[in-house]
DNA sequence: CGTCCACAGGAATGACGGGCGG
DNA sequence: CCGCCCGTCATTCCTGTGGACG
């Protein structure tokens, strides 16, 4: 009965262009990932043992992002999964971002999490949360396999701590088969690893390159099939997303999201048709939405240095003593204490890791060492964002780029 | 060929609000 | 409610450095 209704409800919703659009979604894990079969055969040898009661090797996986690391994993995993199951094996498994969850804290917290053990968002020692999952893992499993995607979000700022304490587990609890697959974009993370960590932890190494345009085209191909309609899709806009996401080192996940909102927005707009105007307009619509997204949700003073920065980069880059200088200015003009040189040069490298600058040392000589600063998005959209600030709305008007 | 600029960026420390266990 | 620990933002003090200038 509910099923007809549901059936109604969304052939309504379904436009003219879709089937089903979370097919392109870079959370949506399908059933075949072309191109991807070495590495996946590889992975999953690598923790078969698992199925026999044995521990799984622990893996580390490198590749660019958009290279399809995650869902590979997740896809390996999740068929391990179902077949321990089966086997009625004690086999539980965690999948923790490390860019999510950014500190040791959050990590084992969200481990805990995963097997059900209730941790506040606060207040324990890191320790103590980590004694906890130990303490519910020792309840429910025989095997555990630990997913730390991104890892190199932990080991760059609290180093190998982490990753140390997780292999540890196997040596202090015999009885339980604790494995980890460490996945990345970093190539050299592994040479910054204590030597101990790097031989257990890379008993197995998955390169993951990036894909090439012909690639991107039959993973777009694969989806598009079923997530639009049949003819919907004008000649060459799936060879378009391919193209401008082969550009940014083959990433897939902007190959999906390109295909996705181009048709997305063919859809708003009633046409009956996606073409490749709107694979350019989706891109533009990405771009902004990532930025505007970030731009808000920074605290005063970034949004007070990135503002300085574009202010002082009317020749295309600047340096730090200038946005400095410009950012003494902005905070007299807002009435706001301004922060340290020290703290700004910080926050001009977190706006460099948000991807919103572009920034690199450079020696002048006799006239010193800075960093060159160069902003990477129109400024416009940076403006118009900064603009909705009602602290500083009002000098942003006042700036001419 | 040494100097010295204009910073980079590491280390230690602190203030602060949130949130626990007891 | 207290004492403790957390993450975050910030300061202070510091050592390090590539290469044009003299």
């Amino acid at each position: 009965m509910s099923d007809i209704v549901n059936g109604v409800f969304e052939r309504f919703l379904e436009s003219k262009i879709f089937v089903n659009r979370e097919l392109l979604r870079p959370e949506y894990i399908p059933d075949e990932l072309p191109h991807r079969e070495e590495q996946i055969s590889r992975l999953a040898s690598a923790l078969a043992p698992i199925l026999r009661g044995e521990r799984g090797s622990n893996v580390f996986i490198y590749g660019l992002t958009g290279t399809g690391k995650t869902v590979v994993t997740k896809f390996v995993v999740k068929k391990l999964h179902s077949k321990a199951m089966d086997l009625k094996l004690r086999f539980g498994y965690s999948y923790v971002n490390c860019r999510q969850s950014d500190t040791p804290y959050r990590v084992f917290a969200d481990l805990a999490e995963s097997i059900g053990v209730k941790v506040p968002f606060t207040g324990l020692s890191t320790a103590e949360v980590f004694r906890r999952f130990i303490r519910g893992l020792k309840e429910n499993y025989t095997s555990f396999l630990v997913v730390l995607d991104e890892v190199d979000y932990i080991v760059k700022k609290y180093g190998d701590d982490v990753l140390y304490r997780i292999v540890r587990i196997g040596e202090m609890l015999p009885s339980i088969k604790v494995s980890i697959i460490g996945i990345t974009n970093d190539v050299n993370l592994i040479e910054t690893l204590d030597s101990r960590i790097r031989s257990s932890l890379g008993e197995v190494e998955i390169v993951f390159p990036p894909y090439n345009a012909e690639q991107l085209k039959d993973i777009l191909k694969k989806r598009a099939e079923k997530a639009f309609n049949a003819g919907v899709l004008s000649e060459g806009v799936i060879e378009l997303c391919a193209a401008l996401a082969a550009r940014e080192h083959g990433d897939a996940r902007r190959a999906l999201d390109l295909l996705r909102i181009a048709g997305e927005i063919a859809e708003r707009e009633g046409s009956s048709k996606v073409t490749t105007e709107h694979v350019y307009r989706a891109r533009e619509e990405i771009e902004r939405d990532r930025v505007k997204e970030l731009v808000y949700t920074m605290p005063l003073h970034a949004k007070l240095v990135l503002l300085s920065i574009y202010a002082t980069s009317s020749k295309g880059y600047t340096t730090t003593g200038e946005v400095y200088g410009e950012y003494v200015k902005l905070c007299k003009a807002v009435k706001v204490e301004q922060v340290t040189r020290r703290r700004v040069s910080d926050i001009i490298n977190e706006l460099d890791a948000l991807g919103i600058i572009e920034s690199k040392v450079v020696s002048r000589g006799r006239y010193g060492k800075t960093k060159v600063v160069k902003p990477l998005i129109k400024s416009e959209i940076v403006l118009q964002t900064l603009k909705n600030d009602i602290r500083i709305g009002k000098i942003v008007e006042s700036i001419r780029i």
